[in-house]
DNA sequence: TTGTAGGCGTTATCAT
DNA sequence: ATGATAACGCCTACAA
């Protein structure tokens, strides 16, 4: 009968017992463990090989209270995790990070930005839990965070919406390129009245792809009228489509912000009759799992979701580890998968 | 000029100031942030007070250091995160969890198991980094977390496949039950020819699902053979029932597994000309986001995702708080929710 | 009820 | 290059 399996847990090794076993300080199995240089090679391979035997593993928050260091980063989601998670896009980028840290002994604090997060999330960010953050897909508004890389090394995943957030370090994808390749696409493969579902005004992302969709039409001549926004998510982009078809029935294209949105467009489509591509050619953007999971598979700009998770993590413990060099945004390229919609 | 950021974090107030400030000692104060009970009120007042004036957080290393605990938990999830993620049931459950922790001081660690869960997540797990651990959808195979529970508290999303996990802690629907309620909805509307689409036969919630389908049809005189497996994702679902289809043509009733599967079937359905649900009726299981994004809204058997996070964090955390008296499993309702498709 | 003092396992500053 | 010896901030007997 256990009374607490709490207290039960077997005691670590520590550092003492290591020096003991390899007939040294403290200090210099210290020195072992972290890598100094300036220790002799016998020694190093005599303390090694007691950590071995011993199977020795630095205690965190000994560690952290000596050298006021956490090996926490702290990966800040929107509250809406429901809507967050169900894009693929963004369990991509997570797996990525985790990809990244995993190769580091730092560890990965979940926090989901509150309602309220002006207390408990700034808070708990500015506390010293954490060494740094990892904070992805904020909207316009969440200013909250801006004043954060004043406390600690701070990196977006996509541009901060912020104007004043010029020095803010981001990985991101070139999404007005982006948005120019699936919208030449169209015009490559003939359609003449192409519109689109673009993302909401209030994220970057959104913006940036309407801003390429809108160029590379009007390279060529054409409107650029036929345009309605959605929130990133297979309803929005069913409705907006409902309404696009209603404004634009001649519509023979359509470049769509994101492949979630583009399986609801297409559901709406072939609810209304229309044959994709035959009527209406489609392309998604994201080269998510959703652009193969329906009746037809997505023509998508490609961005490398999980490599951009990847290189989040990777600027981040850079900067952790003093390297200032950094530039501040990282662009991932695009490219263009073609499949079956357009 | 900056040099580094990281060094650069004001000093916090720690106890020694407050304690000062309060003009008492440090154990009193130490008393009063735990909430000890056997303090006067003057001094609980006086020390509040400076608290409040400091700004004082304890510092957690520190606390943990002498504690010897970490207040945190570990939130394990497959290696498959886009896959995991994918499905909004998990995203509703992982934003029940952080609810609940939200309310604590404890702090959530994503652990990813890797492919090589022997190594790296369990050793991290065992070496003290948290105090208990969350582990959700695990298959059958994942047996690597059986032994942890001999290390500290687990609890799990989702009843364990193993059989030696008798006396394993989890949270869970009554599967099998609300798999019958689904059923029973085809039958009341007078369908007669009803197959299954199974979730993957190596996950308790896919062969208990199946059960219930199999055990209402039966009881109803009705033979249990359309059936086919799929993985819990759209596209699985939509593969099933293809195979399905040819093998039973006349099929005028589908009890789907889980709603992202069933949006996958509605697809297919329809590419082959069946109305949904006119020559087939659909009946879900989840009522996450995907049973109303589709085409046609779902009727589904709604299980409480969110709650079943809150409950798996509640639990472990009274079992941290040395609440032992917990049942192993805390079973939540589910229900039906009647839509468009059944 | 309150205070004293030792210890938790590291890191870091000095000497040597 | 190596070793004492302080911190680091808090908890917790034990004493008062």
């Amino acid at each position: 009968m256990t009374t607490s399996v709490r207290q039960a847990r077997p005691a670590q090794p520590t550092l003492e017992m290591v020096a003991e076993v390899a007939g040294v300080s403290r200090a210099t199995v210290s020195r072992v463990v972290n890598g100094s240089t300036k220790v002799s090679p016998e020694i190093v391979a005599a303390v090694t090989k007691a950590i071995g035997e011993l199977n020795y593993v630095p205690n965190r928050a000994a560690r952290s209270l000596a050298s006021r260091q956490t090996e926490a980063v702290a990966l800040v989601v929107p509250e809406d995790m429901t809507r967050f998670f169900g894009d693929p896009y963004f369990a991509a980028v997570v797996q990525g990070i985790t990809r990244r840290l995993d190769q580091s002994d730092y560890t990965l604090n979940l926090l989901v930005a509150s309602s309220d997060p002006r207390h408990k999330t700034l808070r708990y960010l500015r506390t010293g839990n954490v060494d740094g953050a990892l904070i992805i897909s904020h909207h316009t508004g969440d200013d909250f965070v801006a004043e954060l890389e004043t406390t600690m090394p701070v990196v977006f995943g996509g541009r901060p919406s912020n104007a004043d957030d010029l020095d803010a370090y981001f990985v991101d994808v070139d999404n007005a390129a982006g948005a120019e390749t699936g919208t030449q696409r169209l015009l490559d493969i003939g359609r003449r009245r192409i519109g689109s579902i673009a993302g909401a005004g209030d994220m970057p992302a959104g913006i940036d792809r309407l801003t390429g969709f809108a160029r590379t039409l009007e390279r060529a001549g054409l409107p650029t009228d036929a345009v309605e926004l959605a929130d990133f998510t297979a309803a929005g982009g069913a409705a907006a489509t409902r309404r696009l078809l209603e404004r634009y029935p001649d519509l023979d294209g359509l470049f769509v912000a994101s492949d979630l949105m583009a399986t609801g467009a297409v559901d709406v489509l072939r609810e209304f009759g229309r044959s994709v591509p035959g009527d209406v050619a489609i392309v998604g953007f994201d080269d998510s799992p959703a652009a193969t999971s329906g009746p037809v598979a997505l023509t998508t700009v490609s961005q490398p979701s999980e490599e951009m998770g990847y290189a989040m993590a990777d600027v981040l413990l850079r900067r952790l580890a003093g390297d200032e060099s950094m530039p501040h945004r990282t662009l991932m390229p695009t490219r263009l998968v073609l499949r079956d919609s357009a």
